[in-house]
DNA sequence: TTGAAAGCGCTAACAC
DNA sequence: GTGTTAGCGCTTTCAA
C-alpha cells in the first residue's frame, strides 16, 4: 500500500534490473550502440524494451545533458528588459523562435530577466550550462554583452547587428529608402524623423540611410528622440504645433510600436492623421486584432528573422561557421496613415 | 597562442586546483556548508574565492540539477497547439508567468509543441527532468493529461479547471451574470451565445451560468458553436441575417479573441456594430495597440492568474499542499460594441 | 579544518 | 553478445 505513494521515476538501472541485464546493456539495447561494435542480441533487446515499456521508462534529460554537454535547450534573452509579449514585435520573435526550435527539436528557455540583480548574475545564469546557445535581442550597449563575447556560449543576435556576433537583421537601408521615396511621391518635403532614445544599432542605420538620401530627393529632415515609452517630449510638441507652413507634414517613426503611441498622442492633442500629419513606421509586424489605424510601414519578416537565428545558432552549436550578418529583405506596405 | 582557443568553462576542480585545496573544500568554501559542521578557515576561503574569481568560475546548473533533482526551471505547456504569442491572451499569460518566475528565481521553458509527433513524445519531453513543475493551459481533453496525472510532475492548470489538478481560474459565473444583467439593462431580449468548438471547461461554465440565469431575467438564448478560428459558420450567417424582428440583437462570445474575429466577419457582411448587433466578449485582455473596436467584455486578471499558478506550483514543488481551485474575480468593462 | 568516498543517471571505450 | 570501468560537475556524509 504505502510503497506506491512515492513512485519514483524509473531509471535505466530499474529497467536493467527488471530485464536481468547490466545497465549499459540496457542502454545500448534501447539507444542502439553508435560507433562501438557493441551489439545486443535481439532476445535481450526485446526483453529490455519490454521492461522499459512496463516501467514506463523515459530517459533523464539532465543526466544526458551532464554526460553529453548538450541540453537541447536554447535560450532567448531580450537584453535587460522585461520581455513584454504584448508588444507585437516580441510576439512575432517568440513565434519564430518557437517554430524553429520545434523544427530542430530544441526546447526554448525565456530569459525575461528585467531586474535580475547584477550583471554577474545575469551572466552566470546565461552560461550555467542550462542552454546550448543563445538568441539575443541586443538592446543598446550592455555590459553583459562584453562578458558573453568572452564566453564560449554560441550566440546569435537578432534585429540589431553586433560586432563579432553573428546577427540576423533586416534591410534597414532599403526600408529607409522606400519610406523616403514614398513620402516624396506623396508630396512631402518637411519630415520629422523620430529615433529611439536607446539608439539601437538598427535605428541608427535606418536614420543614417534616411538622412543620407534626403537631400538628393528634396526632403528636409528634422530629427528628434522620443521617450523610451514613445511618448512625446515637450520639444516635440512644440515642433508639431508650429504654424502649418513651417512644421513638418510627415513623421517617420523608427518603429511601429512608437508610431502607434504617437498616433494616440496626436489624437489626444486633437491632431488628425493623415489630414494634419502623415505617419509612417518601420517593422510591419502583423497584428492579430485590427487596429484603429492601419499604419503605413516597412514590413520586415521578423518571424523569419527569429527562425533563421535559431538555424544559425544550431550550426554554431554544432561547430560550424556562420556569416557575420544575414540580412533579410523588406517591403513597403501602404496603410491609411500616410 | 593556441591554448586560448578552446578555453573551457572552469569547474570546481579547476578552482580547487588553483587554490591548492580539495574539490569539496572549495565547494564548501564557496557555498558555505549547510547543516554539516564542515567549516573552512577564513584563509582558505579567501584563497578559494580569489581563485574562483580569477578563473571566472560559475557553477554548472546541470550538475547541480542532477545532484539535487531540481533544475529551477518551470515549464509552460499550452496543450497541443502552437503557442501564438500574437494572441493577446497568450501574451498576458506569458507575461504573468515571466514575472512570477522571476520573483521565484526560476527559469521559464516554453513548450510550444504544436506538432510534436506522438503523445508519448510530448509526455516524455515533459517529464524528462528538465523542469521541476508545469503550468498547463488545458485545451479540451488531451490524452497527455491522463499520463501527466499518473506522473509525479507537479502541475498547475490555468483558466480551465481540471479534476485532480490544482487550477487557477476566474469567476466565470459572475462574469456571465454581469454580462446577462448588462444586456438586459440595455434592453436586449434575444441573444446568440457563441461557444467555442473545443468546449473548454471554462467556456462550459460560462455558458451554463448564462443559460441558467437567462430565463429569470427575461433573456431568450440561442447557442451556436463557432469554428475554432472564430469564423462564422453558414448556420450562423443564417441566424444573423434573419428578419430584424426575429434575429438576436446581441451576441455573447465566449472569449474576446473570437469576438474580434466576429466583428470583422460582421463588418465584411456589411452588418454594423453596435447599430445592428451588440457584441460582448469575455477575458478583457489589455491590448497594446488601440483596436478598431473597443469591446464590451468581462475583464479577468489573467496576468495575476498566471503569476498565481507559478506561486502555487512552487508550493507544490516544495512539497506543500494547495487548493484544488483558486478563483480570481472579474469585472465588466463597457466598450463601444454593446 | 580538511580530505575521501559515494552517488545523482547516463554512455563511450575497452575488456571478456 | 555482454559486463566492467570511468567520468560528466557537484555536494552530503563521514572519517581523519
Amino acid at each position: 500500500m504505502k510503497k506506491s505513494l512515492k513512485k519514483q521515476k524509473p531509471s535505466m538501472r530499474d529497467v536493467a534490473r527488471l530485464a536481468g541485464v547490466n545497465r549499459v546493456t540496457a542502454s545500448v539495447a534501447l539507444n542502439g550502440s553508435l560507433r562501438t561494435g557493441t551489439r545486443v542480441s535481439d532476445a535481450t533487446r526485446l526483453r529490455v524494451v519490454a521492461a522499459a515499456k512496463e516501467l514506463g521508462y523515459t530517459p533523464n534529460a539532465i543526466a544526458l545533458a551532464l554526460r553529453g554537454q548538450r541540453t537541447n535547450i536554447i535560450g532567448y534573452f531580450s537584453g535587460y528588459e522585461f520581455l513584454d509579449a504584448h508588444d507585437p514585435f516580441n510576439a512575432v520573435i517568440l513565434n519564430g523562435l518557437q517554430r524553429s526550435c520545434h523544427m530542430h527539436r530544441q526546447d526554448l528557455l525565456i530569459f525575461g530577466s528585467y531586474q535580475r540583480n547584477s550583471v554577474e548574475e545575469v551572466y552566470a545564469s546565461l552560461v550555467n550550462g542550462k542552454i546550448d546557445g543563445l538568441v539575443l535581442l541586443p538592446t543598446s550597449h550592455s555590459p553583459v554583452l562584453d562578458q558573453l563575447l568572452q564566453s564560449h556560449l554560441p550566440i546569435v543576435a537578432v534585429a540589431n547587428p553586433v560586432p563579432n556576433i553573428a546577427s540576423v537583421t533586416v534591410d534597414d537601408l532599403t526600408g529607409s529608402r522606400l519610406l523616403a521615396e514614398y513620402l516624396v511621391q506623396k508630396g512631402h518635403q518637411r519630415i520629422l524623423y523620430r529615433a529611439d532614445a536607446a539608439e539601437h544599432t538598427s535605428t541608427r542605420r535606418r536614420l543614417k540611410a534616411f538622412l543620407g538620401l534626403a537631400p538628393s530627393i528634396g526632403l528636409n529632415v528634422q530629427v528628434s528622440h522620443g521617450e523610451s515609452s514613445g511618448q512625446l517630449r515637450p520639444e516635440e510638441v512644440t515642433i508639431l504645433t508650429a504654424p502649418p507652413d513651417v512644421r513638418p507634414t510627415a513623421i517617420v517613426s523608427w518603429a511601429d510600436s512608437h508610431a502607434y503611441v504617437l498616433l494616440e498622442s496626436l489624437r489626444a492633442l486633437g491632431i488628425r492623421v493623415p489630414d494634419d500629419f502623415s505617419i509612417v513606421g518601420f517593422d510591419g509586424v502583423p497584428l492579430r486584432i485590427r487596429p484603429a489605424y492601419t499604419l503605413t510601414t516597412i514590413r520586415a519578416p521578423w518571424e523569419q528573422v527569429a527562425a533563421t537565428a535559431v538555424d544559425l545558432l544550431m550550426d554554431l552549436i554544432e561547430g560550424g561557421k556562420v556569416a557575420q550578418e544575414t540580412m533579410l529583405p523588406v517591403e513597403l506596405v501602404a496603410g491609411d496613415t500616410a
